[in-house]
RNA sequence: GGUCCCUUCGUCUAUCGGUUAGGACGUCAGGUUUUCAACCUGAAAAGAGGGGUUCGACUCCCCUAGGGACUGCCA
């Protein structure tokens, strides 16, 4: 049997970095058998879809490299062959329709609602209203559910699955494990809206059906849905998928991952972030599943070594500080013309000249093993762009004192000797030079960095000057050296 | 309220009845030293609580506490 994953989001707004990881999980799986990854965008609810979300979504999904292995489903598409399913399971008897009203039914629940917050503020309810809230609280049946009622004439229904009214039901799920429901405590839920379109429950079920999904792969919230959709399974007669539902991501703090966490939505991740695609994959992977002690795990390991049944079920908090990690060993080890181009799309690289983006692209080897991410990448090449005069801030002030000045001047004319303008001729003339006057390179170093830099985060000083560039190097000397002195 | 699920260092996790409970990130200390969010070395740091079962429990069972999911003519 060939497997079949998919990944299903609904386009009501950006690619969510937990869907990211249902998304990964699914993709690897499919790899891992060497199967097949599938993409349904499920816009059954056209108040809430947009374009704009779909485009998000995909674009996301692009860059993590999480692309469908057959053009995206659009559920919409579908409605016709959902309803037609709805009526054949009104046929068969495992469904019904039902003229109880959606107002009628927001009753029922602003009722309830009533009751529970009287009884918050009484302590207890009087037992008719305790009597009357358990029979609201519990899963809804319909009075037309018994075959032996007509239905009122011209009167708008719902089709509604008929749950068996008595014995459980059985979930195997990867994660999971092994979990069983009574069906008494699960809802006769609507197939069919009243206007004729497919719910979400009904749409799953039929669209995995029909793209002959194996294995469903989804967020743990979607679990007790499980034991709703599975007997619309049952009432068609078909084969029902292998489950693994997986759990959810949860902020720092524990509580479901939010906006106020900081970043949800994937392309923050890529744009403000500055993340590789590849490290959120390892981040991502180890967010609820490990191989023993391994931390980096390429995507050829983990296509390897990828297997439902070691995921966590409890769910995993994000922790930015083992991205940054994670992510600055990718750095480190990626093309450097390939980050210099992600970095180039940047905000802070926009206006800067072309001197300055030389300058930037030669030094990424240096560069790019000193930051976790591209915005740090950033702040470590802010010393190849600061535009002269260097202010000096306080600290950095103080090295400056008319001893520098006067070493600073010394210096400029060997340093103007030079004739190859290398790190190791720097180095060579840097350390003559204090040879020469008897002094350590503790005495002068300090100052090349606070007037090369102005203390903004550098490699080795001599690199520095390197990567500065004779012209802007000796500017920016010569901006301090002597002169006040 | 009901149903279901979860609980090992601060965080992600290893352990599948017998270990000094391991690793990684972070933290702290020291080192290198010309800055650093870089690098090197080292340290502290955990089985939610209470009962069982067992020669022996982080591992199996029960209870409690805490957390989560679902409970829509949303998905």
């Amino acid at each position: 049997m060939t497997v079949v994953t998919r990944f299903a989001p609904s386009p009501t707004g950006y690619l969510h970095i937990g869907g990211a990881r249902t998304a990964l999980f699914c993709w690897l799986y499919a790899r891992a058998k060497g199967g097949k990854f599938l993409l349904r965008i499920e816009d059954t609810d056209k108040e809430r879809s947009t374009q704009a979300a779909v485009d998000a979504i995909l674009d996301g999904l692009n860059w993590l490299g999480l692309g469908g292995d057959e053009p995206p489903v659009l559920q919409s598409t579908r409605a016709v062959r959902h309803a037609e399913i709805a009526h054949e399971l009104v046929k068969r008897g495992a469904a019904y329709h039902c003229p109880v009203t959606a107002e009628e039914l927001q009753a029922r629940r602003d009722e309830a609602e009533a009751l529970q917050k009287k009884k918050g503020t009484q302590g207890a309810l009087s037992d008719a209203d305790a009597t009357r809230l358990a029979d609201l609280l519990r899963p809804f049946r319909s009075p037309w559910r018994d075959a032996d009622r007509t239905l009122p004439a011209g009167a708008p229904t719902v089709v509604r699955l008929r749950m068996p009214g008595a014995g459980n039901i059985t979930v195997a799920d990867h994660v999971q494990g092994t979990v069983s429901r009574a069906y008494a405590d699960i809802d006769d839920l609507i197939l069919l809206r009243s206007d004729g379109t497919p719910t979400y429950m009904l749409a799953v079920v039929v669209d995995d059906h029909d793209m002959g999904v194996t294995h469903v792969i989804r967020g743990d919230d979607h679990f007790l849905n499980t034991f709703r959709q599975l007997p619309i399974y049952h009432g068609m007669g078909w084969p029902q998928p292998d489950y693994s539902h997986i759990p959810l991501i949860h902020g720092p703090d524990g509580k479901k991952l939010s906006k106020r966490h900081g970043a949800t939505a994937v392309d923050e991740y890529r744009d403000t972030l500055g993340y590789l695609p590849e490290a959120m994959r390892n981040y991502l992977l180890r967010l609820g599943w490990s191989h023993g002690d391994d931390e980096i795990i390429s995507d050829q390991q983990a296509i390897a070594w990828f297997d439902l049944d070691g995921l966590n079920k409890a769910p995993a908090r994000l922790d930015f500080a083992k991205l940054d990690s994670v992510n600055k060993h990718y750095m480190a080890l990626a093309d450097d013309q390939r980050l210099f181009d992600l970095w180039m799309q940047r905000p802070e690289a926009r206006g800067l000249s072309a001197d300055e983006q030389q300058r930037i692209r030669a030094a990424m080897p240096h560069l790019k093993t000193r930051a976790s991410n591209l915005a740090q990448l950033s702040e470590q090449a802010r010393f190849l762009t600061n535009l002269r005069p260097i202010e000096l801030s306080g600290k950095m002030a103080d090295q400056l004192n008319d001893e520098a000045r006067a070493r600073l001047a010394a210096l400029l004319g060997p340093l103007e000797d030079l004739e190859e303008w290398s790190e190791p001729a720097i180095k060579d003339r840097i350390a003559s030079f204090c040879n020469e006057n008897g002094i350590s390179l503790g005495r002068i170093g300090p100052v090349l960095r606070a007037v090369l830099t102005g203390g903004a985060p550098a490699p080795d000083i001599t690199l520095v000057l390197a990567l500065l560039g004779r012209n802007e190097a000796f500017a920016r000397l010569a901006d301090h050296a002597g002169a006040g002195a």
